[in-house]
RNA sequence: GGGCGCGUAGCUCAGUUGGUUAGAGCGCCUGCUUCACACGCAGGAGGUCACAGGUUCGAGUCCUGUCGCGCCCACCA
């Protein structure tokens, strides 16, 4: 029974952390009767070791999963253990690229079965890690991307679309890293402010003796330019309408469109029109029907539509095409210019917007119920303001490109004709051309994008499109937690496939936590080297502190700034809790108390000591308490309000629990011995503070409730399955809160003049009490916790204290606590009164213009007004006391 | 350019619908190795709630503007 003296987390949480992944006591069942609660959480990144922030995040679905399950209800956690593509990717790249080996040697089969291994060493590091958090998974129903399932899923959803008219294949420009080889979607693009030039390039006119000045950030497309557009009423060029230009270096000659994509505000108003290198110049081409000349290949490298520069690197050709242009006289001039460099996500590799063929998603049909779905309430975002952001993107969302040309993923089920073209697209792989019967055909070497894939999560993983039990029982799941980071990747993506393959939303609420970031407000990234490593900060402070500290800070709608100082209170916390239960154990040992854990229904009412027909007055404060905590911890969850949560338990545990109780117990235990009244009272309390405080902490709680529990067989086998307390207006004793509050005052007030006097906390005191109200009694009656509290013999007078006391005095409304001690020594209380006596002719002034004002009088509410003439007597008549006091001190 | 958010104690942040003396943790100061805990106990100092107006009997909280900071989205070359 007897406990280390510091807590050390090291010694049980592994074991627990292995116990309740192998006795399954989160396992969730279709069959399972009772009220279901249920949710999707997000891939842990697969690329390193897991991230502080999602260990937040698990910290968070944990606790919430925990509570709920303790709620009684049948909780299911889908975790997003996986998602094909991206991350594996690189993951498996940097590990060819250790090995020596290239990829594109290697062949596809070599190369996905290094893949598929890699997978599977990882997955298991993951559950590890995730298991070591504290994650209370449901194993059972873990599917990695990798089950055959989720491709089933993915290729019907695929074929369905298609045939809906929802995906469809065409020539786009798409964003195209040179480096990943790959298209990317719009939302993988990130812009970076990146310093630039703006060149201005002399365009000669045709049968003129004029030209036009051109503006060009990236001189190097001019090479691909099929025209020059002007605004159509752009006075200035309304005459060039239809002539024709010679674009130098290439000779070539193009014509000068108007067109809208001209700005005349911006630089000289003639633009360039390049439609193989700009999206804009790309929708310009189609509307004035233009040649699309690609000058820059898949790799970077100029193409030999390039002419004379082919063969170079873009950022070469871009030199030279500056150089050759400058020689022949026709720059301008150069201007520096900031620009909004798009880059890929991935690599930082400036993306080269290209045409090519692509796959896209039809989104505006899918956009469309999704948006409703939120609208009516369907969906619920928290904190809500994310709504905004949501239907922001959503009303402007654009076609998503889902074709990727990686090497891992769920390949697009497309299958080309040689002979006729056709693209077969079909569940099951096709031996012919749909169109043409021709046996010429493969299937497209190109991959989906990841997000394709992971926005099937809610409903792939339940065993769609089979009709399931687990479906029926567990979607739409309840909640998803995540971070806003992904709210348009994933978030809104699952929504519109929900809604349109699942018929129904995939979750009822989205609870959105803020980004971690360190000590300096940096998010973490690797690139920063400031990511902190979960596994190592567990292992430092423990799994729980850390899981504490990152609670307290996780208020919805702010960041979280996660330091060392942070975490090593919480782990005092945690050892707090340690010490309570290891003095607890100690005295059950001495005072020969058997093991006892409180029955499974907890007594809402303390129990009397033997012989007395009323409960002591700490034990009732104490329950009363705990029924508030239990009340508040319960709605905080509830509204995750994960902070409020932690920072309750907290304060009831520590400042409520320990402070006054179990000090005021120790008063008891010393008196008394054996399992009576004070103990029974006492192991309630902390056993079901225990069980407020496990989601938030599980494995300290799981230890010390085992060692309360030791060899109660008719007890559930963990905490997690015991019932979260919560709120009984029975319980509730405004008596014993509203005596206790004064007991209190009392003890700070002795407490507070001990130290004015620099007494020795060894020595008792002599102290009086003047009261003709409550105080008088209350002290009477509850004298020995004020004695042993407050190192204090009182003495009670139900009278007002003597001008002249002889010591020093705290005087409150309610009572005046005097201290005995030499009049040379009470001296030390003058600049006490002096500064209380300026405090409080402040407030009382406040109050007197307040309560002088008609306008107040009449307009404000009658409590407000009544309440307020309260204190402004009380003022007064505090005043009056200190005056005197502070006059008998002067001779 | 559009949207969102932030500015409260030395630091990191809470502060629910406007209503007692604006809170917590860390740090700081004083005293204490009191037999659960120095990862502790007791006491204390520290804030014109960014600034300027407005609404109101009453504003940290609501409105407008200014300054400073952050994030997201967007095809202005």
């Amino acid at each position: 029974m007897s406990l280390a003296k510091v807590y050390e987390p090291g010694r049980f949480e592994p074991r627990w952390a292995q116990w309740w992944v192998e006795s399954g006591i989160f396992q969730a069942s279709a069959e399972a009767p009772g009220p279901v609660f249920s949710l999707v959480i997000p891939p842990p990144n697969v690329t390193g070791s897991l991230h502080i922030g999602h260990m937040l995040e698990h910290t968070e679905i944990d606790m919430t999963i925990r509570w709920r399950r303790m709620q009684g209800a049948n909780t299911l956690w889908l975790p997003g253990t996986d998602h094909a593509g991206i991350a594996t990717q690189m993951l498996v790249e940097r590990a060819l690229a250790e090995e020596g080996l290239d990829r594109r040697r290697l062949g596809r089969q070599a190369f996905e079965q290094r893949v598929w291994a890699w997978k599977e060493r990882y997955g298991d590091t993951i559950k590890r890690q995730m298991i070591r958090l504290g994650a209370s998974c449901d194993w059972s129903r873990e599917r990695f991307t990798l089950d055959p399932g989720l491709s089933r899923a993915v290729r019907e959803v695929f074929v369905r679309l298609y045939e809906k008219g929802l995906i469809y294949r065409g020539e786009y420009m798409v964003n195209w890293c040179p480096r990943c080889q790959t298209a990317l979607s719009d939302l993988e693009v990130v812009h970076d402010e990146t310093p630039g030039n703006l060149w201005y390039i002399r365009y000669p006119v045709l049968g003129a003796e004029r030209s036009l000045v051109v503006a060009t950030t990236r001189p190097e497309t001019m090479l691909g330019d099929t025209a020059l557009a002007v605004h159509p009423r752009d006075e200035r060029y309304r005459d060039l309408h239809g002539r024709r230009a010679l674009l130098p270096l290439m000779e070539r000659e193009i014509p000068i469109i108007a067109d809208e994509l001209a700005d005349p505000e911006f630089a000289t108003g003639v633009v360039k029109v390049t439609p193989a290198h700009d999206p804009n110049d790309f929708e310009a081409g189609r509307r004035h029907d233009l040649p699309k000349i690609q000058v820059i290949g898949e790799t970077g490298v100029m193409t030999a539509q390039a002419g004379p520069y082919a063969g170079l690197d873009r950022f070469e050709a871009r030199r030279r095409v500056v150089a050759d242009l400058d020689r022949l006289g026709l720059i301008e001039k150069i201007e520096p210019y900031p620009l909004k460099l798009g880059k890929c996500q991935r690599c930082k590799t400036p993306v080269e917007p290209l045409v090519s063929i692509q796959w896209f998603v039809r989104t505006k049909p899918l956009a469309e119920p999704a948006i409703r779905a939120v609208e009516e309430g369907r969906i619920r975002f928290v904190p809500e303001n994310w709504t905004k952001t949501y239907y922001e993107w959503m009303y402007n969302i654009r076609d998503w490109c889902i074709s990727r040309q990686l090497w891992w993923g769920h390949r697009i089920p497309a299958f080309y004709c040689a002979d006729c073209g056709h693209a077969t697209v079909a569940r099951q792989d096709p031996q012919a051309c749909a169109a043409c019967g021709s046996a010429r055909i493969e299937q497209d070497p190109d991959v989906l994008d990841t997000w394709f894939s992971s926005a099937l999560w809610p409903f792939s993983t339940l065993g769609w499109p089979e009709d399931t039990a687990d479906l029926h029982k567990f979607y739409p799941t309840s909640l998803l937690i995540t971070g806003f980071d992904i709210l348009f990747f994933w978030v809104a993506r699952m929504i519109m496939m929900g809604l349109e393959c699942a018929g129904e939303v995939p979750f009822r609420e989205v609870y959105i936590h803020g980004l971690v970031r360190d000590a300096e407000r940096q998010k973490m990234s690797k690139t920063r080297g400031n990511v902190i490593d979960p596994l190592e900060v567990t292992e430092k402070y423990g799994t729980d502190a850390v899981r504490m500290s990152l609670l307290l800070g996780a208020a919805p709608g702010t960041d979280i700034v996660l330091t060392e100082e942070r975490m090593l209170s919480a782990r005092a916390f945690a050892n707090k809790i340690w010490n309570a239960a290891r003095f607890l154990f100690l005295n059950m040992e001495r005072s020969a108390v058997e093991p006892w854990l409180p029955p499974e229904g907890v007594p809402r009412r303390p129990e009397p000591p033997a012989g007395r027909n009323e409960a002591r007055l700490e034990d009732r404060w104490m329950f009363s308490r705990l029924n508030r905590a239990a009340e508040a911890a319960n709605r905080a969850l509830q509204r995750y309000r994960y902070h409020e949560a932690a920072q309750l338990l907290w304060q009831f545990f520590w400042h409520e629990f320990c402070d006054w109780y179990v000090e005021i117990k120790k008063l008891r235990f010393s008196q008394n011995s054996g399992l009576n009244a004070d103990w029974r009272n006492t192991l309630t309390v902390f056993e079901a503070g225990l069980r407020l405080l496990h989601p938030a902490m599980p494995f300290l709680t799981e230890e010390l409730w085992q060692r309360l529990a030791s060899g109660r067989s008719e007890r559930p086998r963990s905490i997690a399955l015991a019932r979260y307390p919560d709120y009984d207006a029975a319980a509730e004793d405004p008596a014993a809160e509203s005596r206790m509050a004064l007991l209190e005052e009392i003890v700070v007030a002795a407490r507070n003049l001990r130290s004015v006097l620099q007494a020795d906390p060894r020595q008792t005191l002599e102290a009086v009490l003047y009261s003709v109200g409550e105080a008088a009694e209350l002290a009477e009656a509850q004298r020995d916790i004020l004695e042993r509290l407050a190192a204090v013999r009182i003495e009670v007078r139900r009278e007002a204290p003597p001008p002249a006391p002889g010591g020093v005095l705290h005087s409150t409304p309610e009572f005046d606590l005097l201290l005995r001690v030499p009049r040379a020594r009470s001296e030390a209380q003058r600049g006490r009164l002096e500064k209380e006596i300026e405090r409080l002719e402040k407030l009382a002034a406040g109050a007197r213009r307040q309560l002088s004002n008609p306008e107040f009088l009449s307009r404000a509410p009658e409590p407000v007004v009544a309440s307020l003439r309260e204190k402004l007597s009380d003022y007064e008549a505090q005043l009056a006391k200190h005056r005197e006091v502070l006059a008998a001190l002067t001779p």
